[in-house]
DNA sequence: CCCAATAGTATCTTTTTGTATACTATAGCA
DNA sequence: TGCTATAGTATACAAAAAGATACTATTGGG
């Protein structure tokens, strides 16, 4: 480790991933590619839609997504992972194999306190 | 990328890393290795007493830091980041880089707009 | 006797996030 | 004519995170 924390940019990759429903979002279409609003709607359950279209404008804003709208009635619009967000995508591994780690950690510490 | 949105642990990892001051006080802790309450406060600058106190209380019950009382007067506590909070440090590897890219990034955007 | 130093607490206020709910526009269809 | 579907906005409210400020205990030193 070598990072200078006066000159530390972790909190603006850190920035981008915060946001309840984020990771969720950005893996729902690094799995299944591009998808409609409605289709993000069912795929993350528990989401209003206030949330999804915050969380997804401020993706935009960040040229980790892209947002193409159809000019049709009723509305469709679609949602992309640019290939500048899928540079996240080792961060959100990386991040995915230390959480489960942490997951199992965290639950033979509970063990041990009932044991 | 195969994580499956569903079973997704980033947000376990994400918890730890988030909140205003923890990855600064990480990167000292990995840094400078075992610090002293008041070396963090001034090695942080803008940190408040409370917050500090707080994100140390959250990163110990996380077994990420490690905190040792001296029972003196006046008081000394020293915090140490185990073997264990020393894992997280590929991601805040991994999380800096891509920060450092994505500030360049903006910075190039930025530039775009007033040419 | 009084002061400085350390590692905190205790309160209160502000800011940021998130939730709940209702509302909109409009083409196609029965 | 009224209903459905889609992708939102608007508004109000609740909860969580952060900030500002004041307070505490204790002891060695002057």
């Amino acid at each position: 480790m070598d990072i200078e924390p006066d000159l530390c940019r972790v909190e603006d990759a850190l920035g981008i991933l915060v946001g309840k429903w984020k990771p969720i979002i950005l893996l729902y279409l690094l799995k299944d590619g591009t998808q409609r609003f409605s289709e993000l709607k069912r795929s993350v359950p528990g989401i209003t839609q206030k949330m999804l279209t915050k969380q997804l404008r401020e993706l935009e804003e960040e040229d980790i997504i892209e947002r193409v709208v159809y000019p049709q009635v009723p509305p469709k619009v679609e949602y992309t992972i640019t290939e500048y967000g899928k540079s996240l995508s080792p961060i959100l591994e990386a991040m995915h194999e230390w959480g489960t780690k942490h997951t199992l950690h965290k639950r033979q510490k509970a063990n041990r306190k009932i044991l």
